[in-house]
DNA sequence: CGCTGTAGGCTAATGCCATTAGCTTAATGG
DNA sequence: CCATTAAGCTAATGGCATTAGCCTACAGCG
């Protein structure tokens, strides 16, 4: 072995860094480099290419944010348990906008892994609601799409007014618990 | 005034061409003033520069989103209006995928209005249900924050199993009008 | 203690892209 | 007919990702 002075971890740990000051923009393989002390192709020894480091990036917001919602719902259950699960899914786009922003949905195989973590969690979440497991998906899918939806566009300043966004959230989180308590 | 070849239009159709047939990634003003027929730096002529031109393309894509939802919203009200908002905009996104996903939710001016018209037609749509004026900017806001979640995880293949997503999308349709026609 | 293999760094080079500067031409309107 | 100007062009610059090929320090072995 040669001296281990960066890896695979402390490039993506620097592209965050990245991110979280600049943007999903500059992220950007020379920026990365710089901020390593090291030349841009070096970092080819760690990453496939920068398409690769965006996964992994992916990955890894994509593992914060579900640990932080899994410890926020862990204990509760019904509507109690979704309020939980969308508060603390809004804490972390709202403390991370550019880190949220800048996590892909595509459908890689990494980050459907890391994906399907976090729909776990929303099932979990759900079981209270006595749903059948498929009426659980549709139910987790409108969950993730109402929170994705409203995070994107909180985080990328889609929304006009910015004073009233938790009593919009608010709104969003009531309408979402009493419809899927109501049944169809 | 010289031949009048190209314009600004024809830019931004040529671009809208280019995202259906290769998404967001392949908008390239090389790639367009080859479509065009023209030399790259031809274009700065009719645009200012590439992000302009997405911002164009942008505004023109949610105009064409306004127009189909607003037409199939008309002459309808309550449940029945929400419905049809909801239908048409996801039949939009399916129809147009790449499109949407390449429309911008950025703050910039000129979006900004295009997004207003949009946040019009759902305001309309949510008069029946005899909300305050705050309380129907909330409840606007979150049908289409769910809707846009749900079509940007769409577009994108954020979803798992593809064939039920009708399923899932009639249980969003359900849980937004029964959240919002029940009393808080 | 020296040898060697290799991980991890480097420089050089390529090619694509956006953007700017400055020139040329063709149509228009007086 | 001619001046103006819109709309095109070529050339040049600089940033970026990526590849190729070289160099070196360290680990573990004999």
């Amino acid at each position: 072995m040669a001296r281990a002075a960066l890896s695979r971890e402390a490039v993506v740990e620097i592209a965050l860094g990245l991110v979280d000051a600049e943007g999903e923009q500059g992220l950007t393989l020379s920026a990365v480099a710089t901020r390593a002390g090291v030349a841009t192709p070096s970092l080819y020894k760690h990453v496939r290419n920068l398409a690769e480091l965006r996964e992994l990036l992916s990955i890894r917001i994509m593992g914060e944010l579900t640990d932080e919602v899994s410890a926020a719902v862990l204990g509760r259950s019904g509507d109690e348990a979704v309020r939980a699960l969308m508060e603390s899914w809004r804490s972390y786009v709202l403390r991370h906008p550019r880190r949220y922003s800048a996590m892909l949905q595509t459908p890689e195989p990494g980050l459907a892994e890391a994906g399907s973590r976090l729909v776990g969690i929303a099932l979990a979440a759900l079981r209270a609601y006595g749903l059948s497991d498929s009426a659980a998906i549709h139910a987790a899918r409108c969950v993730r799409a109402a929170v994705h939806g409203f995070s994107m566009l909180e985080a990328g300043g889609g929304f006009g007014l910015p004073e009233k966004l938790d009593e919009s959230y608010d709104l969003l989180i009531d309408v979402m618990t009493s419809g899927l308590s109501t049944p169809r």
